[in-house]
DNA sequence: ATCCATGCCTGATCCGAATCAAGGACCAGT
DNA sequence: ACTGGTCCTTGATTCGGATCAGGCATGGAT
């Protein structure tokens, strides 16, 4: 167990004796494709480290649409932040993409242990920064971005720095969603790339080649510009 | 100097000597109507506390589109996440809606007297546990309602609890982006709203005639019925 | 008072992406 | 090899919201 929660970024930085502490009140969870872990809503007494498997989270409308957030790899955990909140609940439904091996880590518990270790304090301030940075990211995707963009923008960051070819590791429909796209527009915006000989796909094996193209499709920052813009003191939305 | 960094909820448990030290290397900054203060992508020092006026924080698109964010009222903090990034950099613009009042404080130096004082690691955590909670909340907002809907919920949620009517504290053009909605836009939902009987417009001085059928537009959430939903194994993105 | 700038409103039109509707490909199970 | 089931693809159409263009009202400067 010990050596498992160390596969975890978050914890690693623990000593033997907090590892422990956090073993103590910590559950394996074992999931078979396709099942929740938790529902929006749930009141969240516990977070995630995955081992084993991909956990989708995501949110759900009243009317039964879901927006795919994230997808949790091994080694990463979910759903620490709730940690902090008076009565917390799941903000999001989990549920696992393929067979999972999980442990469920006691948040009250865990919360304890941090009070001891203020560099635990700040690895987690990190991580937490870090993912408030990604999504105001997704943000600016959805709201300063078109489909395709989200899209070209999604295979550059998930394309190998040096190669230029990458497999996807979930289903179309499941990245759609997590690129806010209905499957069957995710799969004209993938056909203009191939026609536009930017890409080349097999099955889920995609190759890049055209990335200076891509990368423009993608509308990347450019940071130098940024000193030049006028940015008029008080303009109103013109282009939102 | 220290009262007004009192002010800031999440500087009001520290200690009278941790003020000291804050204040130390903190800075008052004033700036005028319109006037940036930061750009996205500059290397952040610091982060700030407002005292008094209004700052829009927003993302600027490579073509000069921009999206607002946040609008930070006094008492409230932004940008101290950043404190906890290896290269930190504004990932937001930020500029006074009104002439504003500002301390910019140190993050070195706050980081520093951070790590010794875990009850403070605390609320920051809970801090930004929040605001991770309302950024999923805005993505919900942009991928699962309408734009009508999201006017509904801002209206929702600036209304006092037992009141029926409030006056918006940004002109309609910065609420508009705000909301991810274009001017004309917005206005045309005033308008829909207006002529439907829900609400009443003077100026900006809104009053709510029909809260019930704003809460039906607003397609809130009703926990109960989560329990009742399927919610199919693997379920693919039908409906995103 | 006149001027012009700015914010807000309204109408006509356009465009990106969703929806609706069918096919086709690729399985796992019988 | 045949099923029946997902998953993906493709076409036709619709729809929400953006864009373009013009008008009106307010408020500060001259």
């Amino acid at each position: 167990m010990i050596e498992q929660l160390c596969q975890g970024l978050l914890l690693s930085g623990l000593s033997d004796a907090q590892l422990e502490r956090v073993a103590g009140h910590a559950a394996h969870v074992k999931l078979d494709e396709g099942q929740m872990l938790f529902r929006q809503g749930d009141s969240a007494h516990r977070f995630y480290l995955v081992l084993d498997g991909q956990i989708r989270l995501f949110r759900l409308s009243p009317e039964g649409a879901e927006k795919v957030l994230e997808i949790v790899a091994p080694g990463q955990t979910f759903a620490e932040a709730l940690m902090f909140l008076n009565a917390p609940r799941y903000p999001v439904c989990a549920a696992a993409l393929s067979p999972a091996k999980l442990v469920g880590i006691d948040s009250r518990d865990f919360a304890a242990m941090l009070r001891e270790s203020v560099d635990t304090c700040f690895v987690l301030l990190g991580a937490l920064s870090q993912r408030l940075r990604g999504l105001i990211g997704e943000i600016d995707n959805l709201t300063l971005h078109t489909a395709t963009s989200r899209m070209a923008r999604y295979l550059l960051v998930k394309l190998p720095a040096d190669r230029r070819s990458l497999t996807l590791d979930v289903r179309k429909g499941v990245l759609a969603s997590r690129l806010s796209i209905k499957p069957e527009t995710f799969s004209r915006v993938e056909k203009s790339l191939r026609t536009q000989g930017i890409i080349e796909v097999h099955g889920s094996h995609i190759t890049v080649l055209d990335r200076e193209a891509l990368e423009d499709i993608a509308e990347l920052e450019v940071s130098p510009e940024l000193a030049w813009m006028p940015c008029m003191p008080s303009a109103s939305g013109r282009r939102n």
